[in-house]
DNA sequence: TGACTTATAGACTACTCGATACATAAGTTC
DNA sequence: GAACTTATGTATCGAGTAGTCTATAAGTCA
């Protein structure tokens, strides 16, 4: 069954990746109803919009939603227990890095960038998955560290906690530098040089 | 010989550090006239604000001159060259997330946070001072290593600008860090992790 | 004292912000 | 066909944005 009332002019779910571009590049704030009306399907009006998206911040959640679910996944590697550890952690750092410098959307990560994104207390409330998933992400690399110590591969006093904030600082980091114009290829190397701190780590003595 | 015309109201030294803390705080988009005006002195009104510092866009870059002479400093030991490049680097690192914890004024750094203060193309020369800073701290990483490899205490195939980038990205990560609460003391002993990169890599083979 | 200089206060400009009312257009269902 | 449902276009809302005009207050200098 077909739904009823007339069509919509414009592909609603490619209207909310454009959105998701728009807030990336810009943070909730910044980015207007102007601009977001301007980038949908070609140009909609105002009541068009918030038929189809209620409102400002509802639009928001749903981009902020189809990142999570797409772009975001860059660092799932950290809960999959079935990548060794250190893997896990390299993978995340090299796949979000590459990721943050492609071309075809903007620079940098949003959950990332998003620290600025709503500077209000008032705003809080809106970048609140933005602040969860920062939450995660630096959880999940403790997590690794966590895992190779119980694997035995790191000794039993290595500082988890310690490992997790270098690593996942390091990666916060790259969102700045790749907005400043860094070479992917600069970036991936460092990565490698970041790697060594797990390697130390496993020639500790315990 | 004293100022002719009615004095001041407000100490207009004192204003400036105020709007900085509010920039730092905020980003220069997001931090309102009325913000401003409302912090300087007790409140101030319009005409007294554009005939005491011109514009928006000229105390933003007075605030901006501020921070660079007096927090920004943190980073100093890294173009010193009486200080062992190791101990400079450290020195930075720690100096650095010490201060973006501090309580007193805004979590993070001004510099590092100001990447999403100006999101719109026409708005990229106003944040050119904090742009230019980033730039020139990354150097400072990166010459802090090959004064070690001109040194000796690092062997010459090291990668100085990996290496650099690695403690610089990881330094602007903490300024994110910092925003979501994360302990200063958890901050400083990711600083000693990190700081193994330094010792594994004089341990390399020649 | 009077001329000069500077800062102040209140009112106001043009513009943009997110969001809404109302009438109409374009479909489906009966 | 009529009833119903949904999207659209025009016009507008009140609030907030950065910034200006005009008049006045408060100081120094001769």
């Amino acid at each position: 069954m077909a739904k009823m009332g007339r069509p919509r002019t414009f592909d609603r779910q490619k209207a909310v990746m454009q959105a998701m571009h728009l807030f990336w590049e810009h943070g909730y704030e910044m980015t207007s109803l102007s601009q977001l009306k301007a980038n949908i399907g070609g140009g909609i009006s105002t009541p068009s919009f918030y038929a189809a998206f209620g409102s400002k911040e509802e639009l928001f959640n749903e981009a902020v939603q189809c990142y999570l679910e797409t772009y975001a996944c860059v660092t799932d590697s950290l809960w999959d227990d079935e990548i060794p550890p250190r893997d896990a952690v390299e993978l995340a750092l090299r796949r979000s890095t590459k990721m943050q410098c492609e071309s075809g959307h903007p620079k940098g990560c949003m959950v990332s960038l998003g620290t600025m994104s709503a500077p209000t207390p008032e705003l809080t409330h809106v970048v609140e998955p933005l602040t969860a998933s920062r939450s995660r992400t630096l959880q999940g690399f403790v997590r690794c560290v966590e895992r190779a110590i119980a694997m035995g591969e790191l000794p039993k006093k290595t500082n988890a906690r310690s490992m997790g904030i270098s690593f996942n600082s390091f990666l916060l980091g790259v969102s700045i530098l790749a907005r400043d114009g860094v070479d992917a290829s600069d970036l991936d190397a460092s990565i490698t040089e970041l790697m060594k701190l797990w390697d130390i780590a496993v020639c500790q003595p315990k």
